[in-house]
Parts: structure tokens; C-alpha cells; sequence
DNA sequence: TAGTGGTCTAGACCACCGT
DNA sequence: CGGTGGTCTAGACCACTAG
């Protein structure tokens, strides 16, 4: 059924943007019953390839497919994917107050309890990512307990603190001298930066900038 | 019913690792039917949130919420949602042999037709990002006729080509000093990649380069 | 092999929103 | 307003796989 409807898309029977019959009409064409119709159309206007209104009808939506969907692995998981060996150096710890941009960002005040964490994951001892990372401590006061020397922040917040909503920004940047030493790279060299910022209703979580040694890429497939 | 199981598990009742009822107690618990509950546990499966398997049962996943999803907009609409007005110049079209590496991730020999797009897509008439494009004729062989001055080939295949799947890779690169002249920037700052190529069964499709100018982000909501 | 999720049915009522 | 998708039910059988 799903499959059937996608074969029709891609050899353009239906095109871009034409109607498809009525739920009720694919139920009975295909001799199933209507639930197992909507089922699957769902799962395609999920996946961006039909829209769906009600009263107005299904069409093949406009732009079929715009949508990629990431993994967001735990850097030591994807390093021991690629079969290579993962370490991790604890650079900074320390109950700091954010820089302004930082606050801002996470909407916390000057008096907020949070804690600086800065490290680095190293691929077969090579520097692969350097993780600098703000956690809100008022919301995940265990932060202050746990023991970063061994697990990193990234790990340790994943299985011990949830969130129910966040962004994550996906750039490219210039080393800055800081982030050069700790890559074992030259300054101004491009690198892969991801910025993330999770929240627990209406308070922020924590706030992460991982920047990736040079030759970094993030792949999937559609 | 989503709701309530997400609750549970942002509010750690129902911790990573941990395993849940079966979809016939909840049905109980919530006072509906099993095909409710499936329903609500499957879309968190898929959500990464859960991990389920038969015989085996429900478990809170080990690392939720790994997966972001993006929007691949076309460019042009992209710019207009900001406001900004979109612009776009056709610099190169040629039927031409591409280099060997893009003939190896196409899978394409010598003698295969392609022809080669190169443009630039402006917003409020700056240069935004540079679409290099090779595609294979041989599938879209209606591509030959289409008018890229007009429309981008970006925005002409996505509503005139299907692929069944294809693959999306995001980096940082260094501009190249051909890149950094059409973008108005100096040859090695740092610009965001997208590289990106669609298949039809077996056959390659496109596949194509986006060169953002400096300052670019992809941004998503978790 | 037994227990779990995966999928389907036939029917029902509801919510939304173009016309 | 009426027609469409959204959601639910109660039941059934199947497919997979952990023990």
C-alpha cells in the first residue's frame, strides 16, 4: 500500500502537486480497509511526500522528499563505530558565569547556578571534537555531583537529564586560537560546528558548541 | 496517550533502559484500545525515544531523542520566507565528461550524457550560495530542454525528477578561489557544504554542491 | 515455542475547513 | 454546511525472536 502509492509518485502517474483519490476510494481499489489507507498515507505526508488537509484532499506535495532525518550520536558511540579507539580529556570545570551571548541564549540571569565544562574526544588519540558546554545547574543540580573525568558531559546528560524541547544549528567557522591548540591545527582553518541547546519546558537545560577537527562530515541517507 | 508516556519519561519515572508495560496493560491502564496504544508507541519508537522489539518488549532507548529532522528547502523559498528577495544567475551549462570523482559517485562512464549546471543563488543581491550540478541524462532526459536561466536546476528537478533514495553530507569547507570569486569573499574562509546525490533505482540522478556564503547555518527544533 | 509487537478489519464518530 | 481526513474501537491473525 505505502509502497504502492510511493511507485505512483515516482513514475509520475501522480505528479507534483495533483489530487489522489479520497481515502475511501484507495480502500476500496486496493481492497483493504480505509484505516490501513490512511495508515500509510500518513506515514508519507509525514515523510514530506504528500500533503494532507482535511475537506481539501491529498495532493503530492510541491516539493516531494525536502526532509533529512539525523543521527545525533554520542561522539565515543560513533567513534567505536568506526572501529577506532575513543578517549576523552577533561579540560575546565568550573562554576562560572556565562559570557552575556550564553545567558541570553539559555535565558538565565547573572545569579543562576551553572557550570562550565570544556573537553576534548579524540579519535586514536587524535583530537576529533572539542565539547564546551554550559549546564544549567538549578535544573539538573546531579550535574554538580557527577564525575566528568571519566564520563563525558555529553554522555552523562543523555541518560540522566531529559528535555522536552531544543535546537541544534549546524555552521562552519574559523578555528579561534583556543580551539586550534586543543584540535592540533592552525588558526582560521575551516571547522565543522554544531550548537545545541536543549530545554525542560520552560527552563534551559544546557547549551553545547562542538567543534570538529578539519574533514569532519555529517552523511545520511534519504 | 503520546503524551502521557513522553510525561513519564521526561519526569525519569520511566528511566533509559527501563522497560515498560506491554501494549495490552497500557490499553488497560489508559482505558483504551491496544491499536491506541500501538499507535502512540510506534510514532515514539520512531522518534527515537523508545526502542521496541517483539518477544522482547518496550524499553525507554538508551540515548533518546538522537535524530533531527531538516528541512532541505529549495533555496529560493527559503530566502523569500526570510523576506529577502531572491535573485539567480546561470553561470555555466555544458554538456561535458565530469571529473573522475563525480563519474565514480555517480557510477557513470565516459560515454554517459551529462551535463554540468553551475549558478548562483543571491538574496536582496547577495550572493547566498553557488549550486554546481552535474546530471544524468540518460534518466532525466527532459532536463536538456528545461530553461535554467528561468528556474534553477535545483527547483526544475525537485517538481520534474524522483529519486528512490539518495544520500546528504554536511561539512566545512575552505573556499576555493573559483567559489570565493563568485561569492564575493576571499579565497579560503570558511563556507558551509552541502553535497548531496539522488538515485532512481540504480541510476544516479544528480548530484550536486551547495557552497553557502559565510555566515550560513542550518538550524533545526529537536 | 510461547509471548511480544506488527498489522489488518469493519465500523463509528468527530474535527476541521473549503465552499 | 458537507465532505474530508483524524482518530478510536474490539477483535483477529501473523511474524519475529528471545529464552
Amino acid at each position: 500500500m505505502h509502497e504502492e502509492v510511493l511507485e505512483r509518485i515516482r513514475e509520475r502517474r501522480w505528479k507534483p502537486g495533483d489530487a489522489i483519490p479520497r481515502e475511501d476510494e484507495l480502500a476500496r481499489e486496493f481492497g483493504c480497509a480505509r484505516g490501513t489507507v490512511n495508515r500509510a498515507l500518513r506515514a508519507l505526508a509525514e515523510a514530506g511526500i504528500l500533503d494532507r488537509r482535511r475537506r481539501a484532499g491529498t495532493r503530492v506535495a510541491l516539493h516531494p522528499g525536502g526532509k533529512a532525518t539525523l543521527d545525533i550520536p554520542i561522539i565515543r558511540r560513533e567513534v567505536e563505530a568506526r572501529g577506532q579507539t575513543y578517549s576523552y580529556a577533561l579540560k575546565i570545570r568550573e562554576d562560572a558565569v556565562p559570557p552575556s551571548a550564553i545567558r541570553e541564549a539559555m535565558g538565565l540571569r547573572r545569579d543562576d547556578p551553572t557550570q562550565r565544562v570544556l573537553s576534548v574526544h579524540s579519535a586514536d588519540g587524535r583530537p576529533l571534537a572539542i565539547e564546551d558546554r554550559w549546564i544549567n545547574l538549578a535544573i539538573v543540580p546531579m550535574a554538580a555531583k557527577a564525575d566528568f573525568t571519566r564520563i563525558s558531559a555529553n554522555e552523562w546528560l543523555v541518560t540522566h537529564a531529559s528535555y522536552t524541547h531544543g535546537d541544534i544549528a549546524f555552521s562552519a567557522q574559523a578555528a579561534s586560537d583556543a580551539e586550534a591548540a586543543l584540535l592540533h591545527i592552525d588558526p582560521c582553518v575551516p571547522v565543522f560546528v554544531i550548537d545545541r541547546t536543549t530545554w525542560y519546558k520552560a527552563d534551559a537545560v544546557t547549551t553545547v558548541r562542538l567543534t570538529y577537527a578539519p574533514g569532519y562530515r555529517i552523511h545520511t541517507r534519504l
